[in-house]
DNA sequence: ATTGACCTTAAAGTTAACTTTAAGCTTATA
DNA sequence: TATAAGCTTAAAGTTAACTTTAAGGTCAAT
């Protein structure tokens, strides 16, 4: 298979596939007398894992530790994925948390600004200075 | 007040302070005799609501059409707020259900790889594909 | 007078995950 | 045979929000 073929197959783009190679996330494939890369099903099923991963959040280095050359040479051990699983999710929570704060910041101040509207006070650029004092009420 | 001084104030260093004002999110200062930025306490409310809507998330071009310049100028209308708000709303909203989709998987996937562990099957590296297999059935 | 803190500018560096460009082979098709 | 599609490489471009660097001028205190 050519990497058009394995592009196809994936969903990746030739270009990004050979990116990955370039960063040591996908072995270096063998090559046809005219310098093509030639690749296996198996080279599916590595992308394969490399797009779950994704899925999952994982940055592209620590996809290289999970899945690329030095993975596949010392053989995963599950102490180390364990570690990654816990440490992504660890991030996604966080994040979470994050964002669920923000939501409701958004909120809030779409209600301010609504009642400010209707009481037809024109506050112009101030209003994310009303939302600071409503937030932060050091100032 | 010199640029020193407004960065102790608002926690914002110098640098990026400047950096902002090539942005175009801050008015350019007037400058004393020896060239120095001279900064009355509106600026301290300025770097506020930047602030104020980094919090919530928007990045410095929204931010720049909220609170920069141009906003400044043309005067700040509700519509367009509200509109900004409603937008950044929805990124918000949509980045919360990737992220808690990201959260079941992987905790999906610690579930199944403390099975295999104690079952003392050791997959090696396939455990990301035995993942994919689960959540995309259609390998 | 000199040391150190503070100020100036413009430009380059950083990170992530690609994408684009350039310049040139090879292969398949009409 | 010609042309279009596909392959090769290396290097530069992209976006965001800064940070760092370089090279230098100014100010306060000892």
């Amino acid at each position: 298979m050519r990497i058009g073929e394995l592009a196809k197959q994936t969903g990746i783009a030739a270009h990004t596939i050979r990116f990955y190679e370039s960063k040591g996330l996908l072995p270096k494939p063998k090559r046809g007398m005219n310098g093509y890369r030639t690749y296996s099903d198996e080279s599916v099923q590595v992308l394969s894992r490399i797009q779950t991963a994704q899925r999952l959040g994982f940055s592209l280095e620590d996809i290289h530790s999970l899945v690329g050359e030095k993975a596949n040479a010392n053989g995963l051990d599950h102490e180390k994925l364990l570690g990654h699983l816990d440490a992504r999710l660890e991030e996604v929570e966080q994040l979470l948390n994050r964002l669920t704060l923000q939501k409701a910041e958004i909120k809030e101040f779409k209600k301010q600004l609504e009642i400010n509207w209707q009481q037809g006070s024109c506050m112009q650029a101030d209003e994310l200075t009303q939302l600071n004092k409503d937030v932060n009420p050091k100032h």
